[in-house]
DNA sequence: CTCCTTGATGTAAACGTTTTCCAAACGATA
DNA sequence: TATCGTTTGGAAAACGTTTACATCAAGGAG
């Protein structure tokens, strides 16, 4: 004999407590304002008849979406970045516990991403959004502000004055590590694969290598910093541009998966990575510990960024200013078998 | 003078259209139900002042939710398995023009995934699940069967007899080809990594390699078959053991990120992928084609089944039975570098 | 004793839709 | 002209909450 599975309502559990819905709302919202007598015995009804508010006389009523938005574009015919995957677990396991929702969409390319904002921000289908992957000046971050919805981005967008709520890791910091562990290292001819300019960590990341170049007064060769679309193939086509006759000792690469084309291009050539040629990447994605040599690379902790994230927007959602919730997380630069001395 | 951007009501539609709001309802939802004329003018209206309907007042009145949702299962230190991500891709894309909003949760360890179902289906926060990643015995697909709720499965769950919507990869036929592609090249030493019991498409994959090689009339080694748990660090482990005085010519893996484990264990013994010992995975995630050598792999079209599962979850709530709604795709053996005739 | 405050509850009005009835208008048919 | 389907549109009742407001009893201060 089961109980009336078909969820019960709030009227019930009000007729069944004997108390107005008022009550058995406030019991679950506001405990406090009910006497413990009643209370208690609203509470138990709830228990055996397995109450849930229903979640869409809930929204209706407070106007919110009681969700949250996150957009991960999808090349066409490629795979995503799994960067997203372990973002999008880390906002999971901070909205546990919340009540809120994560909602997933996808989009295509690159301009329709707006509209893929723009559709669930006008149909209020989300009370906040998290930004990832920000571009120099990003337009979905000035459409958001501009319709005051609450956000936060992961990245920064530079070109955006207006105070927003971001978490950024430093780039600048992560690969001014990076080339100074080199140049300990003993290097003095290195080349660096940089990301396409529309990103904004693409600037961060080369200023970083830069600056450790400078300081140290090792001449910075034009022909050896390049640009790639962030993909295998692009790090593997640039590299082999690089391996000429006089290659450089080692290779920056603004993220992973190019610099596992690097990998693949020099053993091609018959140069193993981490001696006649040191590669460090950036991201430390997982399949970085399992490339040959494994990758040394820059570590982003995506998922704890993904918890933070969650944080972040939820102080938002309740009055929060997003101006005071900015934060630069520095990386730690992660050392495997693809760094050595020069060998020459 | 921008419009006035508070999201205009309903109300406001009918008012400036001059008629109810029953009729401007109608004109969205049954559009034939009113006339040519006063259709056009609310649209008119509607579309200057730029109506959304509220997902909320209509998830309420509908007693919907409008929303499909996925539970991605997230190992608490390391990375969840890309090919999540994939079929999350191919949900999306599924999505998209379709009303339906995509509600992602991610739990934690294993038996709290049940829970995370209950709190999707009790709380009435969706009004279908994909389930991903089925088991043998899958107390999801069992429970969502009791509740009644409209589901659809990536992979089968054989012990469960009552009928439901599935879609299906044959591992079985997968690994019988790469099983008799490996014994064509004339492979006789083939030892088989798998996959937790668990799983549904564990016994798939290895009753696909014990037939082509039962048919061969090639012996059975019971020690060259092993179970890892699906992950590199496992693969490498296994390997090793595999990897003593006579070792097997060829290992076949359940999936590509043991295959990976394979290769490092290959390489750290002097032995080469696709020379000494031929290495083919299960999957096709997107870094096979990455490693040194491109894995050979089977080609699961994770993207496409994204896809599909939400056409055959959509058939569901528009009130198809699902026990007509089941398919088994054949993958595709795709041959990278990994694989190659034995050298001796 | 009266008056005022406090605490606990109930009443009823939203929130923005969809949908069930009805009623009016309109041709067409007898 | 009276009758009768058929469009067409409006009025109003849901859907399940939260919350502003009112009520009422109890208790403390004067």
């Amino acid at each position: 004999m089961s109980t009336n599975r078909s969820s019960a309502d709030i009227r019930r559990v009000a007729a069944e407590a004997g108390v107005s819905i008022a009550t058995v709302s406030r019991v679950l919202n506001d405990p406090k304002r009910v006497s413990l007598k009643t209370r208690q015995r609203v509470l138990e009804v709830a228990e055996r008849l397995g109450y849930r508010p229903n979640p869409n006389g809930k929204r209706l009523r407070k106007g919110r979406a009681e969700t949250v938005g996150l957009v991960i574009p999808s090349p066409p015919g490629r795979f995503a970045d799994s960067f997203f995957l372990e973002l999008l677990t880390g906002l999971g396991e901070g909205l546990a516990g919340v009540g809120l929702d994560l909602l997933v969409a996808t989009c295509p390319p690159h301009e329709d991403e707006l509209a893929c904002y723009k559709r669930l921000v006008e149909g209020k289908r989300v009370d906040g959004l998290v930004v990832a992957r920000t571009r120099l000046y990003d337009t979905r971050i000035a459409y958001l502000l501009e319709q005051g919805v609450p956000f936060v981005a992961h990245g920064r967008s530079d070109q955006i004055k207006t105070p927003y709520a971001y978490l950024d890791v430093d780039g600048r910091q992560g690969f001014y590590r990076a080339t100074r562990h080199l140049l300990q290292l003993g290097h003095r001819e290195i080349a660096f694969i940089g990301a396409p300019n529309e990103f904004n960590f693409a600037q961060h990341r080369l200023e970083g290598f830069q600056l450790a170049l400078a300081e140290a007064g090792v001449a910075l060769r034009p022909e050896w910093i390049l640009e790639g679309d962030l993909s295998e193939e692009s790090g593997y086509r640039l590299a082999q541009l690089l391996l000429g006759e006089l290659p450089p000792t080692a290779i920056l690469c603004a993220n992973d998966l190019m610099a596992i084309g690097v990998l693949r291009a020099l053993r091609e050539r018959g140069l193993r990575p981490g001696r006649e040629v040191s590669v460090i990447g950036y991201d430390d994605i997982p399949q970085a510990q399992y490339t040959d040599p494994p990758l040394s690379t820059v570590h982003q902790p995506f998922r704890e960024a993904g918890r933070r994230l969650v944080e972040m927007l939820l102080d938002q959602l309740e009055g929060k200013d997003a101006g005071t919730l900015q934060e630069v997380w520095v990386p730690e630069l992660v050392l495997r078998g693809s760094d050595g001395p020069p060998t020459r």
